[in-house]
DNA sequence: GATTCACGGTTTGCATGGAATCGCCGACGC
DNA sequence: GCGTCGGCGATTCCATGCAAACCGTGAATC
């Protein structure tokens, strides 16, 4: 939760409401904000210099997303995280991307894939390697493809789901071997697609997701904290942030 | 734009916000505020007796939504029928009632469907003739096709294209044979369904739908203006809101 | 010791004021 | 007649004030 980027000096007319929710979204992202940390909109104010004004639709944007709760009078809170629902949301991705392959393969235009074939079908030596870009790079694979297919409003949902299963994604490549199935699956996706194969594309792409799905089912949230604190030994955590996600925070001072 | 419904003299502590938020997207649905027309926060907030702060709250959670657009510093207008975006999101729509359809037939738990038969699969004179009311009742099947099937998130994101395009399904039913129809329609699925025939159910759903979109598609923009004169000619209609939806509405005073 | 109850501080929710800015409208130059 | 520029009202966006409600604390009582 720190200070909003506000370039000094020129008056951004970019609003503060959308550079809190990006600060804040973030800060969920990257583990300074845990699941059940508890905060008020005056803290969030102060840290971002800004009044609770635009704080307030930040965080009500983030509420309608899911990822806040709000206690009538009483605070904030990052929403614990919901293994069941992350298990739904792993379904509806799945639905989608089937469904964009489907039309990828039926249609005539693939030629949106050529950047795709560029990152992907590399030679090993090319290949990225961290963990973190890898993760990047996983999300606009999948992305891209469900943009490939031609409709927006699908991949404005899909875009949603990427994000609110970002937190566990991350966590998807600490194993290398993760990262050279990675490499390998999206590969062969790839191909099949090239091939207009879609049952073989669809069956792959299914498998693909279930695999990344059946990593991050091993997550806990004790997992979870302990690469909270691997990333950010120094990030700001008060007596709340440090307990695990069920923990009652006491009362800031 | 009616004012806000608020139990008199009881204080309710429900938002504000939210009272907003469902009148304005009331009056949307029911052609009270036409695509295109403009309005401030000043005005809503005089109509609702509220202060700006929950206007502008229903205001931004509306425009996420997509229904309303803000022009800085040049006040607000609803969003025009953009009758593409409408076309993806039938496609989706589609999409997600299949892979509804796939998982309750492979499923074992379709005791959620006994309310439906018993709407659906009725003698033809317990039937209802209301178009109003059998669009709303269409709205409901398709909700609880989805519901049961029992992915949450997929239900929330079927709940919110239901509401997209609800404009448009109301216009769907105007035709008595469209009545005839949808009943003859949904028994068969709803039949197909009970049978475990996943594949004669989405073949017949996808039927289902598409002729509903192909209905729809024949909407223009003089038609809903139209229904909209037909269903409220008493209806508070200002200069901006009596044009259709690419009328640039003049300042108002 | 356990329980109840009242109180103070904190927080949200709403109202309101102020500043920057946008678009319109008319005057002005040509 | 036509284009350009400046002013002004209207509007959004942010800051701030205010009241109701909630939670924790601690004293008082059984």
């Amino acid at each position: 939760m720190a200070r909003v980027g506000k370039p000094r000096g020129s008056s951004r007319r970019d609003h503060f409401g959308d550079a809190v929710y990006a600060q804040i979204k973030a800060d969920i992202f990257d583990f300074r904000l845990l699941p059940g940390a508890r905060f008020s909109e005056n803290e969030v104010a102060r840290r971002a210099r800004v009044s609770r004004t635009p704080v307030r639709e930040a965080l009500m944007r983030l509420e309608r997303e899911g990822y806040l709760q709000v206690h009538a009078k009483s605070g904030w809170s990052v929403c614990p995280l919901d293994f069941a629902q992350f298990d739904h949301l792993y379904d509806l991705r799945v639905v989608l991307e089937l469904a964009a392959v489907q039309k990828l393969c039926a249609g005539k235009d693939i030629a949106a894939l050529d950047r795709l074939r560029a990152i992907w079908l590399v030679s090993p030596s090319l290949r990225v390697v961290d963990g973190a870009k890898l993760a990047r790079m996983d999300e606009e694979f999948h992305s891209t493809l469900v943009a490939a297919a031609g409709n927006p409003e699908v991949a404005r949902i899909h875009h949603g789901i990427t994000e609110r299963i970002r937190i566990l994604r991350r966590l998807d490549f600490t194993h290398p071997e993760r990262i050279i199935y990675t490499y390998r699956e999206h590969a062969e996706i790839l191909r099949a697609l090239l091939a207009r194969d879609a049952d073989r594309a669809s069956a792959l792409l299914r498998a693909h997701i279930e695999a990344s799905r059946a990593v991050v089912q091993t997550i806990t949230l004790h997992r979870l904290h302990l690469a909270h604190l691997d990333a950010k030994p120094s990030a700001r955590t008060n007596g709340a942030a440090r307990k695990p996600a069920a923990a009652r925070a006491p009362r800031r001072r």
